[in-house]
DNA sequence: TCATTTTACTACGACAGATAAAGTAAATCA
DNA sequence: TGATTTACTTTATCTGTCGTAGTAAAATGA
């Protein structure tokens, strides 16, 4: 199980992701992550959809309903074109993220 | 400059990482960071200090009074064996964290 | 058919870590 | 001697996560 510290800057890029090619909804999005992330990351509900909100906020999202074909009525989400964009700056960010960490956690056990 | 949350769930480590092979201060790790980051991270004050303190109330490290050479008296921090416990344990979270962000974070600009 | 499970949320409050702002204090430097 | 650098400390605020609880409808099973 990964830290939520850790995951805190990229909860709502990693749900940006996964709404790329088409539009999904809160419980869909949260069993995606659990299986591509083969059980390693499981979002909490409430860590979800106030994610949600912030990115309908932010109109990197926008909200519609859907006509649901089982369960209870869905809100689903669409990736918007500003949405895209800050992704893609998300993205460039973590490639720098990943380096500088990486310069300051090391494995001591097996030298340098 | 890389986003706080991001670097969140590391600044403990990062902090354990440069006190390793030696004891050392606040003002001398914050200015580690911003060399060996090269500049692309720069911790803030406050956020350094309540580490130090967040360190040792866990006991990954302990302080110690300096005899200040220069500026004004320094307290120093050596970690201890729990602290590079620790640290071992978050260099492993590290390499599973990045293996499952990576999952979720492509760029969609070049296919795949 | 009735209860349980699964789907699909919403509301509220607590907490931890980051940070802005301001202040303190000693040594060095021009 | 006054500005700058070093080296912190205190206080208060903000954001995102998360625990708890509740709502509601469809699917499933006995």
């Amino acid at each position: 199980m990964i830290s939520s510290d850790v995951i805190r800057g990229y909860n709502d890029t990693i749900i940006l992701y996964l709404l790329w090619d088409q539009p999904s909804y809160g419980y869909e999005i949260s069993k995606l992550i659990r299986d591509i992330s083969n059980e390693q990351y499981v979002i909490k509900e409430t860590t979800l959809y106030s994610a949600f909100n912030r990115l309908e906020k932010n109109s990197y999202v926008e909200s519609f309903s859907g006509k649901e074909t089982q369960g209870r009525k869905r809100t689903y989400y669409r990736i918007t074109e500003k949405g895209r964009k800050y992704y893609q700056e998300k993205f460039l960010e973590w490639g720098i993220t990943k380096v500088v960490i990486d310069k300051f956690i090391k494995d001591f056990n097996k030298g340098e």
